[in-house]
DNA sequence: AATGAATGAGAGTTCATTCAT
DNA sequence: GATGAATGAACTCTCATTCAT
């Protein structure tokens, strides 16, 4: 290996042990205001102005952080939906994103639940976001097309399981102690029984919930 | 108006004051940390100093917040349910949550969205919160106990019902270009459609949603 | 009882106990500045304001404290002397000292290890504490009057005197685990054995202490 | 000289100069709460912050200060005992206790007079500044086995000459008017010569002192 | 006589950030 | 590429004190 190209994956190693530690701290402490620079620099042994060789600042070390969490819920998403049947897999789609909210509690928080200055906020993150939203609207879009929900807006339906999966995860990860696996399958299967149409039955991949 | 009466009332203001100013601030920042006892005190034109003649420190001043902000959601909660039919009571204590949240976002946001330091949110705040979920609970109960809810599990309907409440209320307050009315119909339409035992029929306050 | 007598009786009650109260504060936290009107005021379960009707600010609160200590002190020693052998009454006045220190630990910290303010100390305090010193100087004088002490000056000696009084008092507050009684009639026994005159003797009023 | 080394000197002579700079406030205050660390900062011009880049808190700087002035209180003891007789050296030890304290009279209030927060003082301070009183409490021991001292229990008489030593110290810096040679020459002989043996003689360093 | 309200000053400490090296 | 030195601003909180009542 050349010297240049060590030295290159040198950079990217020290970034990507920049971006965990900083994930791992943002996470433990739940709050951008209380992880500092210096105690990320402190945590990986090097000084805090290095940091800047790598981060504009603060704020920017962060935006990069929410970017490859969205990423990776996305990926989560989009590998989830195995099944033939639309409705099942709209069911698969919702539950993964609750699942990788409670699989990796740290990132999920870190998207949806750590603040950060507003001047971040503004703009550029809703955007980043919008990705694995898609695919569950795109999910919704074929069981409607297929007759199984009976509303026609997708985007309305999309909304809908969007807030039903976010209001699940937020729910179970500030009270572990209730039964994640029982509540994730009855509020899933509840809400999306009752968007079927009148007389129609729908199939879940975990066999529960052909209502009637 | 006598004199020391005077002296009271004003006393009374200053504290409301401070507290509104302080609500203003927490939720604005969207975080314990980012709001200083010195910005709620030059907002509100008096020394810093003085606050602590209000409140003992900051916790309790946040406290105090949390406490008044349930209480006002756990009556509008309380209030909004008068339907005779229970399942049309439990549509209007969820809608009731969700346009709490909605039409006062500053006291939402500062419930269920401003992170305290975990030293405050250690213990008294959960319990604090609780009461307008029992409500929900206890009209759970009733539905159950009508047959009009097929799942026995009370608390696991209860649960359930709170994630969707909440999931609403973050998405529409994070993203205000939504179609509120529709979507809170929607989402808590099919919800509840979902749960009915079935062959049922769920009359809705707003007429919709009798499934098939 | 007059009305007025009644209120005369009372501020001079008040007053009393501001200075009981600031004493013991004073002592227990062992420094001026650990001590606030305000704790003060709350230990005695008045207003902070209303301390400064009795006593123009803190440093006069203190100065106060002073004074009066002192004269506990030079009263204590006076009493003290008792023995008609003069070198004995001597070993009264250094003893009655000590004595004092080490059953008042709090007047005599106070005294002497706690410094307040440089203003404080400043000019007034020195003089203040002169008179249980002239005590002991006084003594000193009738001992080399009656040839008991060698040495011909009457300050020198006092002072040297004065000196070890404080240095045992001190020592033995610092650290309570020393034998006290053992320790103090060792000590002053060997100093006022080492001012006598060659063949002589001293009696000591515990009965120990006749050099060879 | 290299740059590396400038700047290590330079460090150096900072943290000197922060040590020298706090030593001087600590007495000239005489109490630990007095000084501030921004005081400190602005005396020697630069920010509060920068402290801090030395010394992990106040409390460590104060211990640092400590230490250093234990320490050489020590050697200055050790050094000053060259006499072969050791009643002699015992004069000389005990002297050179006080002479220090008044040659650097900054740091002997340093050392006894300025009261550290309860906090600090607990513990680790005790155990550093028993060096130079064991050095006095070994010569004490000398004397004993050579039989120039009568009183058998070696600890009792070093306490009382370590009693002696402060306490004289401490007169004279409180009131620097005395005849410092003078006196200190008169009350370590008077202590000394009384803890002769009957019939014994005492040769001091400085000629005086033979009684009888 | 007594007080509550209010304040400016200051405490120790941590922060994000810059700059020269 | 990496860093140590340094700083100004900010934090929560306590203080002694004043003033109007």
């Amino acid at each position: 290996m050349s010297i240049s190209a060590r030295r290159e994956q040198h950079k990217t190693e020290l970034r990507r042990l920049i971006l965990d530690t900083a994930e791992r701290l943002f996470v433990d402490a739940g709050s951008y205001d209380a992880v500092s620079m210096r105690k990320i620099a402190k945590e990986i042994g090097y000084s805090a102005t290095t940091i800047y060789l790598y981060f504009k600042d603060k704020d920017a070390l962060f935006q990069t952080l929410l970017r490859e969490t969205f990423r990776k819920l996305s990926q989560a998403v989009a590998m989830a939906v195995t099944h033939r049947d639309p409705m099942a897999g709209l069911y698969q789609a919702m539950k993964a994103c609750v699942t990788f909210g409670l699989e990796h509690p740290e990132h999920y928080r870190l998207l949806f639940m750590v603040r950060p200055s507003l001047a971040v906020s503004r703009g550029a993150t809703r955007h980043i976001g919008e990705e694995a939203f898609n695919l569950l609207r795109h999910q919704v879009g074929l069981c409607i097309h297929k007759g199984r929900i009976a509303e026609p807006d997708q985007d309305l339906v999309a909304q809908g399981a969007w807030a039903v999966v976010h209001g699940l995860t937020s729910l179970l990860l500030s009270q572990p102690e209730l039964r994640r696996q029982k509540l994730v399958d009855h509020a899933l299967s509840s809400y999306l029984r009752g968007l079927l149409p009148a007389k129609n039955a729908v199939v879940m991949p975990n066999g529960l919930g052909t209502p009637g």
